[in-house]
DNA sequence: ACCTGAACACCGTTCAAGT
DNA sequence: ACCTGAACACCGTTCAAGT
């Protein structure tokens, strides 16, 4: 009976013990809400009712905690979009969900883009290898048009993510393009020609749908290099 | 002669007085030499020999400051490259510009890319319109292929502009580019077979070649929209 | 009109001290 | 082993005071 008084009591200092994963998503939810800058150690932790130092003791530093946030979005993504589908398709709905992702944690273009050869971007670069791959293109040139893909697609999509945080500080989405229309429309005549022709379809133009038109034009341009007149397989 | 005497005595505070453009150029110099972080006011203040308030003066912010810096840039770059070319040499010759620029001043990338809409960007976008229209293409699908290559081309450069700055940490870019080849030739065969594979040729692959085929590719692209067979006018 | 430089309100990160 | 929170070494920006 006095042995079992020796046992330490545990698990009375705090309801959940902090872990890793739970920082992380705190971190997502700060990112999700307020933005990029309003993620700060300050905020984290007094949202997670604790010290700085302990989060520094789960996590390195910011970098580790950003990469962090975007492994942990791109897991729930990379889950489903079909591995076996045909090519194209196969393209355009891996692009589509990585898009939809960053239009949705606008954070995410950054991070992805600033670091791309982190895990979570190279899950995606390795289904869109495949999938080109799939598409028969000849050896030499499989590099260059997997390549030219995976950086268009983080360009794109960190691209609007750049505009989001913009956007935010304006009214909304729709007032701050049509803004940048009327700056447009009205640029010196003979030096900006051909900005001004296009700002009226920048108005009201879709960026899902730009960016999906970008990509087939990408996939045109490897169909030309593409032997195979067939096909099925 | 007394009426002389009044006039204050001017021009001796200071050899130099500070103007924007010398503030710009400094910065400059700094972002070359020292890469994004080192750019601090305490640092540039230093570096002109007076207060950071003085900078503020002609200065509205640190984003302001960038903006400058890379107007500067661009503005020495723009001058050139064929007005008068066959489209697609032109739009091959602005790209490399820009990418050469970037590669030469790697904060440039990332100032670029995080806001497309500065003038000195438009610059760029205006010269590639101007070639995408002389190319032939159909009303309907101008603003597509141009957008398609103006986000290729911005979001290509800023992501070797970032790897140019992990590069920096890491001995020097074949040693990085080494590594990065290293770490993918060795993750599960299985779930990253397309990578593995491609690690070889990341190894020695040029990034500027690299840049160029997909600039084609694009090219490839839109060439499949364009009605005209006949290259001549 | 323009410059000075201390001061302010923040950051990310560390670390002795606690449990 | 893990947490606390004051402290450190920075930032960008402001502003009373000078010339």
């Amino acid at each position: 009976m006095p042995a079992m008084t020796t046992r330490p009591q545990q698990g009375r200092r705090r309801a959940h013990a902090l872990s890793k994963a739970q920082i992380v998503r705190a971190a997502i939810e700060i990112l999700d809400r307020d933005g990029e800058h309003a993620l700060t150690f300050r905020a984290l932790s007094a949202r997670l009712a604790t010290g700085s130092g302990a989060i520094f003791w789960h996590v390195a530093d910011k970098e580790d905690l950003l990469a962090a946030a975007t492994e942990e979005i791109i897991a729930r993504l990379v889950a489903e979009p079909g591995n076996d589908m045909e090519p194209k398709r196969a393209i355009r709905a891996v692009a589509l969900a990585v898009f939809d992702a960053i239009d949705a944690h606008s954070w995410l273009g950054g991070q992805l883009f600033r670091n791309p050869a982190q895990p979570a971007a190279l899950r995606i670069s390795e289904m869109i290898g495949r999938s080109v791959q799939a598409l028969g293109v000849p050896e030499r040139a499989l590099f260059n048009c997997w390549s030219a893909l995976i950086n268009y697609m983080l360009g794109v999509a960190a691209q609007n993510a750049a505009n989001a945080r913009q956007a935010h500080a304006e009214a909304d989405r729709s007032a701050f393009l049509a803004n940048v229309a009327n700056r447009w429309a009205h640029l010196d005549p003979t030096e900006f020609a051909f900005v001004r022709q296009v700002a009226d379809e920048l108005r009201d133009h879709d960026d899902r749908e730009q960016f999906l038109a970008g990509i087939d034009l990408i996939l045109a341009g490897i169909g030309t290099l593409t032997r195979r007149a067939d096909p099925s397989p």
